[in-house]
RNA sequence: GGGCGAUUAGCUCAGUUGGUUAGAGCACCUCGUUUACACCGAGGGGGUCGGGGGUUCGAGUCCCUCAUCGCCCACCA
C-alpha cells in the first residue's frame, strides 16, 4: 500500500475524509470530566453578515492550535463556536439587498416580514460560515453551536436585563444619537465615519431685540448647517472672555517656551492673532456678556422666534466671532449647554431626515432643501455676512454610507460606574491577564471614563428591550398603576416582574424571561412592548456564560467557567473583550476568562485592513483550495508573531493559466481583469453583466502560502520515504547512550524542540513554534537524519535501531506539528500506523488510533546533550566546507580527496562519520588532525570559530583563479577582523570593564584569526607558486 | 490634540535580558534530475538595522530628537 502513496499530499481528497472521520469518532466533543482538568475557548463570533476572510483565518487558526494542544495534553478541551447577530450590520445588508433586488424598503414589508427575511439571510450565511471552519479543520464542539439571538442566548440577555434593570443600572435618558435617516435608527459612534467633503462656512448676523444706545444690533455667528438655525434656542458667548483670552496667551507663552526654533513662528503667529484680537473683538464681547447676564434676548432669523443670548464656556472668544448659535437638539455640544443653561430643546427633524412642523413653512424639505433655501431666504433679508468655502468633515453611516444627523431621542443606557470599576479592578490584580501587555493600557483608559452605555437601536433585528412602557397622566393614575403591578408581583410573578417609575409619570416595567401569559396581563394594564431592540453587543458581552446555559446552574458552566483563553484582534477590545468582563463578572461572579491573547491585523499589500467593501478580502476556502488546510493554516501561524501587524500582498489566481495576478487598489473592484500571463479574461466578485458573469471567476490567494505548501509537501515526502523503510521497525527497548553520535544528535535536538515548541505555544508565540517545528523538520530531520539513515537502512546491521529512532522522531513530530497542520499529520499517522504500529524507545507502545486524541510529546530531557550537539555542529561546518569548494570548483561528479587540519579531539569526533562525507558530500577523508597542512594543490576553507581548516585536493580539478580571488577576499575579511578585535583588547577599558568571559572570548577569537590569516596566506602563496 | 505601534536584504517579516562576522521565506545568480520530495538538492550574491544626537568598554537592542507610515481615542460652531 505505501507504494501507491502519490509524492504530492492530496489534500482535496484526504482532508473532507478525515475531518469527517474525526466528527464520527466524536473527537471534538467537550465533556465536564472530573477526572481531566478544563480548558475552554468561546469563539468569537463572527458576524452573519458575510463570508468570513483571512483575519477570521488567522483568528480561528490560533484558536484551534491552542485547543488542539490542550486537548492533546489531556485537558477537558472545549472550543464552543457559534455566530453573532450584528444587529444594525445585518439588517443593513439585507436591507440594502432588498432595496437593491426589489426596490422596497422595511416598510413596505412590516417588522415581521423583515425579520424573517434577516433570518434566511442568517441561516445562510452561518451554514457557510460554519462550513468555512470546518474547511480550515477546527476542531469546534459542534453540538453546542450557539447564534447570539437563539434561545438560549435570548434567556441570559432577559436575565441580565432584568437583573440590572432591578438594580437601577438600567435607565432611560436622552441623548442625542447618531442618527441614520436612510435606516431610520439609531447608530453607535464607532459606525460612524467622517469624510472630508467640501463644504461652506455661512456668516449671518441675529438681531438684536430693542437695542440700547452703544450697543450692537446684531451679533454674527458662523455655521457649516445653516438650516439647524431652525431648531436653536439660543445664542452663547463666553462668561469671561478677558480672562479666557489671557489664559490662552500665558498657555502660548508656555509653549513657546519649550517649544523648539521650527515651531516658534508657529507659536508666535498665535500670541499675535490672540492680542490682536483682544484690541478688535474683546471690548464687544464683554459687553455681549453684560447683554447675556442682563437677560437679553435676540430674534431668530426666519422663525422670528425669541431666543436668549447666554454667558457659556462653549462659546470660544478667540474663534470666529466668539459667538455661536445653540441648536441643542443636533448638536453634542449644544446639547451640552442646554444642559447647563437649562435651554429647550427643539428637534427639527422627522426620523425620515425631512423637516417637521417645528421647523415652519420649512416643513416638509429635505435637509438640502432646507439649507439651499435659509441661505437665500437669509440673503434675502440681508442678514448674510460672508460665505466662506471651508472642507468640512462629515460624519457619514458607516452601514448605509449616508450622512448622519445627530438626533435627540430616548434611549436605555447602562450605567457604567460600579461595572466598569470591577472590569478594571479584574485586570490590574490579573484576574484576567491581556497579551501583549501593551493592550492592558487602552482597555484600562477606556473603562475609566466610566460612560454609560447606550443599550437601544431603533432596529428591528435584534433582542427586543423587554421592557413594557405607559406614559400616565397624573401622579393619582400612576399611583393606581403601581399598585396593580404591585399585586401582580405578588401573584407569584415575584422574580419575573420588576418595574420602576420614570419622569412624566412613565411607569416601566421589566419581564424576565418570555412569558406570554404574564406579558398578555401586562398589556392588559396599558403598558406597550418598547419597540426597540439592544445594541448588539449587549449579547455579544454575556457570550462566554450564555453559550455554557447560564442563568441555569448547569454542569458545563461550573466545570467550563471561567473559560482559559479568548483569542481576539485589537479593534474589539473595549467593544467586546471589556464588556464581556463586566457582564461576566455582574452575572457569574467571575471573570469570563483568564488570560486574552491580541493577535496581529492582516493586511493587504498596501497596508489596508481586508474588507469585503474594499475587494480585498481573501476568503481562506480559496486558500485551502489551491493550497489546503494544511498550508493556510502554518502560513498564518507562521506570521503570527506578536509585534505587528503583517501585509500580505494578494493575488488574483488566473483561472485560465493558474499564474498569479497582484491584486492592486486599481484593479481590485473590476468586474474583469485581463490575465497578464496569458492574455485571457477573468471575472471577480464584483462582476455583474452577464458577459462578465459568463467568465471564469478568479480564486483570490496570496502567495504567502506557498512557502507553507512546499512544508506540508517536505512532510509528506519524509514520511513517504519512511514508509518505504520502516517495515519490521523492532520494538525493543533502545539504551540511547550507546547509540551513534547522529541519533543522539537527533534525540537532543528533538527534545529541545519539543520544550521550544510547547513553551512558545504556551506563551502564544505561534510564530516561533511553526519556525522551530519548520527548521527542525526540514533542516535537520530531512536534510540531515533521512539522508544519513539512508547508508544505515541499507545496512542489516545497523538498520533497526535506525528504523526505530526514525519511527520514533516521525512520530514526535507528527505529534508537534499536529495543532498547527492537523490534517496531513493525522494522514501520515494513519499510514505510520499500519507500517510501524509500535513505536518508542524505551518501551515501545502501539500508537492510538487518532493522532489528534494522543498525547503531546514531554521533553525527553535525558536525551539533551550539549556536547553531541556541538560536536555535530563541527561536523556539519566540515561538511559545509566542503560542499563548498565543490560548488566554487564546479566539480559535479567526482569524488575528492579532503583533509582537515584540527586538534586531536576533533580528530577523533570526524573519525566515525566518515562514511557520512562519502555520502553527503562525494568527498573521503585522507587525514585528519594537528599536523595536517595544505597540500599545493588543495582549496582550503576556514572554520575560525571552530579552529578547523578543510582542504580539499583537487589535483587537475582546480581552478586556480577562482581559489585565488577567492582567498584574497576572505583574507581581506580575515584583516578586517583582526584589526577589529586586536583595537578592541586595545582598549583599556573595555578589557577592564567588559565582563571576564567576555574579554577571553574576544582573546580566544583573536587567536584562531591569526591563526586562519596564517594559513590563508600559505594558501595564496602555494597558489600563486602554482600558477607561475 | 492624547495614546499605542512601526521603520532591519528587492519584497514580507524574525531578532529573546545590550556582547563573536545581524537571520528566515520569497525573489535573484551558479550548479545538479544519485531510487522521499524540482512544491527538490548543493552553493552564492545582496543590509551604513529611517536620519541625527546621547548613555555605555560595547547599541539593531536602552534614552532623547526629527522624519515618514499605520491604528485607537477625543475634537472639529
Amino acid at each position: 500500500m505505501t507504494k501507491e502513496l502519490p509524492n504530492r499530499f492530496d489534500h482535496a481528497q484526504v482532508c473532507r475524509e478525515i475531518y469527517d472521520a474525526w466528527q464520527a469518532a466524536g473527537c471534538f466533543a467537550a465533556k465536564a470530566d472530573p477526572e481531566k482538568k478544563p480548558f475552554a475557548i468561546v469563539i468569537p463570533p463572527p458576524n452573519v453578515t458575510g463570508a468570513l476572510h483571512l483575519g477570521h483565518g488567522l483568528n480561528n487558526t490560533l484558536q484551534d492550535v491552542l485547543i488542539r494542544m490542550r486537548r492533546m495534553q489531556g485537558y477537558s478541551a472545549l472550543w464552543m463556536p457559534g455566530t453573532d447577530h450584528a444587529g444594525i450590520a445585518t439588517q443593513a445588508v439585507v436591507e440594502r439587498r432588498l432595496k437593491e433586488v426589489e426596490n422596497k424598503t422595511r416598510h413596505d414589508l412590516g417588522r415581521d416580514a423583515l425579520v424573517e427575511r434577516i433570518w434566511n439571510w442568517k441561516d445562510q450565511y452561518e451554514t457557510r460560515i460554519l462550513n468555512q471552519l470546518k474547511r480550515m479543520g477546527c476542531s469546534c464542539d459542534w453540538d453546542r453551536v450557539r447564534f447570539t439571538l437563539d434561545d438560549v442566548c435570548a434567556r441570559a440577555v432577559r436575565a441580565t436585563f432584568f437583573d440590572l434593570f432591578g438594580k437601577q443600572l438600567i435607565y432611560r435618558g436622552k441623548k442625542l444619537v447618531n442618527w441614520d435617516t436612510f435606516l431610520q435608527t439609531a447608530v453607535s459612534d464607532d459606525e460612524v465615519f467622517h469624510e472630508t467633503i467640501q463644504g461652506h462656512f455661512w456668516h449671518y448676523n441675529y438681531p438684536v431685540i430693542d437695542p440700547k444706545p452703544g450697543e450692537p444690533t446684531e451679533v454674527t455667528i458662523a455655521t457649516t448647517r445653516p438650516e439647524t438655525m431652525l431648531g436653536d434656542t439660543a445664542v452663547a458667548v463666553h462668561p469671561d472672555p478677558e480672562a479666557q483670552l489671557e489664559k490662552i496667551e500665558t498657555d502660548l507663552r508656555q509653549k513657546l517656551a519649550d517649544a523648539t526654533e521650527k515651531e516658534r513662528p508657529d507659536i508666535e503667529a498665535q500670541i499675535e492673532a490672540i492680542r490682536k484680537r483682544r484690541e478688535t473683538h474683546l471690548p464687544r464681547l464683554i459687553q455681549l456678556r453684560d447683554m447675556a447676564l442682563d437677560g437679553r434676548k435676540l430674534r431668530l432669523p426666519l422663525l422670528g422666534r425669541e431666543i436668549p443670548l447666554v454667558a457659556d464656556i462653549w462659546a470660544k472668544p478667540e474663534m470666529g466671532s466668539g459667538c455661536v448659535k445653540v441648536t441643542p437638539a443636533h448638536d453634542p455640544n449644544d446639547y451640552d449647554v442646554a444642559q447647563r443653561q437649562g435651554l429647550p430643546m427643539i428637534n427639527i427633524l422627522h426620523p425620515d431626515g425631512t423637516l417637521n412642523a417645528e421647523a415652519g413653512t420649512y416643513e416638509g424639505l429635505s435637509i438640502k432643501q432646507a439649507r439651499e433655501k435659509v441661505v437665500a431666504d437669509l440673503e434675502n433679508a440681508g442678514l448674510m455676512v460672508e460665505i466662506e468655502p471651508r472642507e468640512i468633515e462629515l460624519a457619514h453611516s458607516d452601514r448605509s454610507k449616508t450622512a448622519i444627523e445627530p438626533y435627540l431621542a430616548d434611549q436605555w443606557f447602562v450605567k457604567m460606574e460600579t461595572l466598569a470599576q470591577s472590569a478594571m479592578d479584574a485586570v490590574t490584580d490579573e484576574r484576567v491577564k491581556i497579551f501583549p501587555v501593551r493592550y492592558r493600557k487602552g482597555y484600562l483608559d477606556w473603562l475609566s471614563e466610566k460612560r454609560d452605555w447606550p443599550v437601544s437601536r431603533q432596529l428591528w433585528w435584534g433582542h427586543r428591550i423587554p421592557i413594557w412602557t405607559i406614559a400616565c397622566e397624573s401622579e393619582a393614575e400612576t399611583t393606581r398603576l403601581a399598585s396593580k403591578l404591585e399585586a401582580l408581583i405578588a401573584s407569584g410573578n415575584a422574580n419575573r416582574l420588576v418595574f420602576h417609575v420614570g419622569e412624566d409619570h412613565c411607569v416601566h416595567a421589566c419581564i424576565r424571561d418570555e412569558n406570554p401569559d404574564l406579558e398578555k396581563q401586562v398589556e392588559t394594564l396599558g403598558l406597550v412592548q418598547d419597540p426597540d431592540v439592544l445594541d448588539t453587543w449587549f449579547s455579544s458581552a454575556l457570550w462566554p456564560h450564555s453559550t455554557l446555559g447560564w442563568p441555569s446552574e448547569n454542569r458545563d458552566l461550573k466545570y467550563f467557567y471561567p473559560t482559559s483563553t479568548l483569542i481576539t484582534s485589537r479593534d474589539i477590545i473595549t467593544l467586546w473583550v471589556a464588556r464581556m468582563v463586566l457582564m461576566g463578572l455582574n452575572n457569574v461572579g467571575q471573570v469570563p476568562f483568564h488570560e486574552v491573547f491580541i493577535h496581529p491585523k492582516i493586511m493587504d499589500g498596501n497596508g489596508e485592513t481586508m474588507s469585503k467593501s474594499k475587494g480585498n478580502g481573501v476568503d481562506p476556502i480559496d486558500v485551502i483550495d489551491k493550497f489546503g488546510p494544511d498550508s493556510l493554516r502554518f502560513g498564518l501561524a507562521w506570521i503570527a508573531a506578536e509585534t505587528q501587524d503583517v501585509r500580505m500582498p494578494v493575488q488574483f489566481e488566473c483561472p485560465h493559466c493558474e499564474k498569479l495576478n497582484d491584486q492592486t487598489k486599481k484593479n481590485r473592484q473590476l468586474p474583469r481583469i485581463e490575465c497578464k500571463h496569458c492574455g485571457e479574461s477573468f471575472s471577480t466578485q464584483w462582476a455583474e453583466l452577464p458577459e462578465d458573469l459568463q467568465l471564469p471567476k478568479a480564486a483570490v490567494v496570496s502567495e504567502r502560502f506557498e512557502q507553507a505548501r512546499n512544508f506540508v509537501n517536505k512532510l509528506w515526502n519524509a514520511a513517504r520515504f519512511a514508509m518505504l523503510n520502516l517495515g519490521g521497525t523492532p520494538t525493543s527497548s533502545l539504551d540511547v547512550q550507546a547509540l551513534e553520535t547522529e541519533d543522539r544528535w537527533l534525540l537532543s535536538r528533538l527534545a529541545t524542540v519539543t520544550e521550544e515548541v510547547t513553551e512558545a505555544l504556551n506563551h502564544y508565540h505561534y510564530a516561533d513554534a511553526a519556525r522551530a517545528l519548520y527548521d527542525f523538520a526540514w533542516n535537520e530531520f530531512c536534510s540531515f537524519y533521512v539522508e544519513m539513515a539512508k547508508p544505515r537502512l541499507a545496512d542489516a546491521k545497523t538498520c533497526g535501531p535506525t528504523q526505530q529512532i526514525l519511527a520514533h522522531t516521525l512520530d514526535t513530530l507528527l505529534r508537534l506539528l499536529h495543532p498547527i497542520m492537523p490534517f496531513v499529520t493525522e494522514s501520515i499517522w494513519g499510514h505510520l500506523n499500519q507500517i510501524a504500529p509500535v513505536r518508542g524507545l524505551d518501551n515501545p507502545q502501539p500508537a492510538g488510533k487518532w493522532l489528534m486524541l494522543s498525547s503531546w510529546p514531554e521533553s525527553e530531557t535525558s536525551h539533551k546533550d550539549a556536547t553531541i550537539e556541538q560536536r555535530f555542529a563541527t561536523f556539519q561546518a566540515v561538511l559545509g566546507a566542503i560542499r563548498e569548494i565543490r560548488s566554487r570548483q564546479g566539480i559535479t561528479r567526482d569524488t575528492v580527496p579532503f583533509a582537515v587540519r584540527c586538534t586531536p579531539q576533533v580528530a577523533e569526533l570526524l573519525e566515525p562519520m566518515k562514511p557520512f562525507f562519502a555520502a553527503l558530500a562525494m568527498a573521503n577523508s585522507t587525514e585528519m588532525g594537528p599536523a595536517v597542512e595544505s597540500p599545493s594543490t588543495a582549496a582550503h576553507v576556514a572554520l575560525p570559530q571552530w579552529n578547523i581548516d578543510v582542504y580539499v585536493d583537487l589535483e587537475e580539478f582546480i581552478d586556480v583563479d577562482a581559489e585565488l580571488q577567492r582567498n584574497s577576499k576572505l583574507l581581506e575579511n580575515l584583516i578586517k577582523q583582526i584589526s577589529g578585535k586586536q583595537n578592541k583588547l586595545a582598549n583599556e577599558s573595555f578589557v577592564d570593564r567588559a565582563p571576564a568571559d567576555v574579554v577571553k572570548r574576544e582573546r580566544d577569537s583573536l587567536n584562531e584569526l591569526k591563526l586562519q590569516r596564517s594559513a590563508v596566506e600559505k594558501a595564496i602563496k602555494d597558489l600563486e607558486s602554482r600558477r607561475s
